[in-house]
DNA sequence: CGACTTCTTGATGTAACTCAATCCCGGTGG
DNA sequence: CCACCGGGATTGAGTTACATCAAGAAGTCG
């Protein structure tokens, strides 16, 4: 992980569009770039806490470890994006997760201390990342249900979906490169299952391929595989 | 639900014990207490937030639903713990979740408005709620790559330990009435499973059975079937 | 005492995991 | 330039954990 050269301006990520105009700064004065290539380890589970980070360029996974070959993959931070705040806890100071480039990426690393001064300095900031783990925490848990009850099937078109809505679609196909063994640790599958299923999938026309990368061809029909939730 | 009558001491509960002494007074003029009988329906997933909640006795289960007949059990809150949080967001005001008592309970109501207002008058109070949501965040995405890669019975010795552990024992028995329904809701299998699973503990001699009620025998051979996971 | 849940157990079905074999393709070195 | 290699993609077959269904037993409450 190399600290990058160039200047970077910090706009538009968690912090500097929730921070008031005066402290942007200081967030500049200890701020420290890193780019990170495709598939390099940013920071892992059970390491100890130091700081924050926040996505400028590229996509990064947080997922949690599960033995040695198993993993399950949390969430994915985008372009201004947080990463690294499931580390924040009353309790521990280790994270509970692991962060990896799922490509080439630029992020940026404020230390813990500076991050919770920037809290408390910012009233707004802080109700603002609480209100965020709010929302994390309601997703979290609508995935854990549908963990619980749903269908492989279902949880892939769930999951394309979701990805779609976060990420776009370019000519028509969703904007991101995630291996199918991404995938599968995504949705809380095997490889094989999510192959087979991606396959069906095509074969009744809900999504088509095109190379690697998934188009959703009929929405609808995804929908319904979601359905029952809520 | 009724309005309770007598006078309450809000004392030794969440808000209480996170907001500055002089707020004090303030909560008690705004809360609302309320008492609730076992199983009765404190707010339904799908209405409306318009307020947040405390447990000054008794347990409450917070679940989400799957479909007419399926439930997740996500958290049972205990005396002095918050429940309707989870309502909080930034992108809506309905609640994710619903809250049901377990037992005959009393709970105290703060509405919306002024719980927004204790946050911003108590800086800590908000630091605090941010922790227990990022407590609360790690919490359920370990239990999501549980419910993703662990068996029933690992699932099942893990909430025993865990249930244990924030409810006490009573005798060596874990002191919380909770159906054999419940725990699997709250493990995320069926009824039947649940139970030939329990039975085979006792087998195996991890826990013994006083009627309904489980006593931990072997916790090691408990800790065992969780293994893997960090 | 009868109706009504909740418990208990067996039998059966099946989604999804596992393991293994082959295929495919890009890279690499002879 | 082509043969070789390795790693991911693809497919098949077997296994299994768990859900589902069904039906009897046993509590429980009016």
């Amino acid at each position: 992980m190399k600290i990058y050269k160039k200047e970077y301006p910090t706009e538009n990520c968690f912090i500097s569009n929730h921070c008031l105009p005066e402290w942007l700064p200081a967030i500049n004065a200890n701020k420290i770039i890193y780019e990170v290539k495709k598939g390099e380890v940013i920071f892992t589970e059970g390491t100890e806490v130091t700081g924050i980070y926040f996505v400028y360029e590229g996509n990064v996974k947080v997922h949690k470890k599960w033995g040695n070959d198993k993993e399950l993959i949390l969430r994915i931070a985008t372009k201004g994006g947080i990463f690294g705040h499931r580390g924040l806890s009353s309790k521990s100071n280790i994270y509970p997760i692991s962060a990896t480039a799922l490509e080439n990426a630029t992020v940026c690393f404020i230390d813990l201390a500076f991050f919770y001064t920037t809290i408390k300095v910012n009233p707004d900031f802080g109700l603002k990342l609480m209100l965020f783990f709010a929302d994390e925490l309601q997703e979290s848990e609508r995935k854990m249900r549908n963990l619980a009850h749903m269908s492989v099937k279902g949880r892939i078109a769930e999951a394309l979906l979701l990805l779609k809505e976060k990420f776009g679609e370019k000519d028509g196909v969703i904007n991101i490169t995630l291996s199918r063994q991404d995938l599968a640790s995504y949705v809380g599958a095997t490889y094989e299952t999510v192959f087979r299923t991606i396959n069906e999938l095509v074969v009744e026309k809900s999504i088509s391929l095109q190379g690697k990368n998934i188009k959703l061809e009929n929405m609808d029909v995804l929908k319904n595989l979601t359905l029952q939730a809520s």
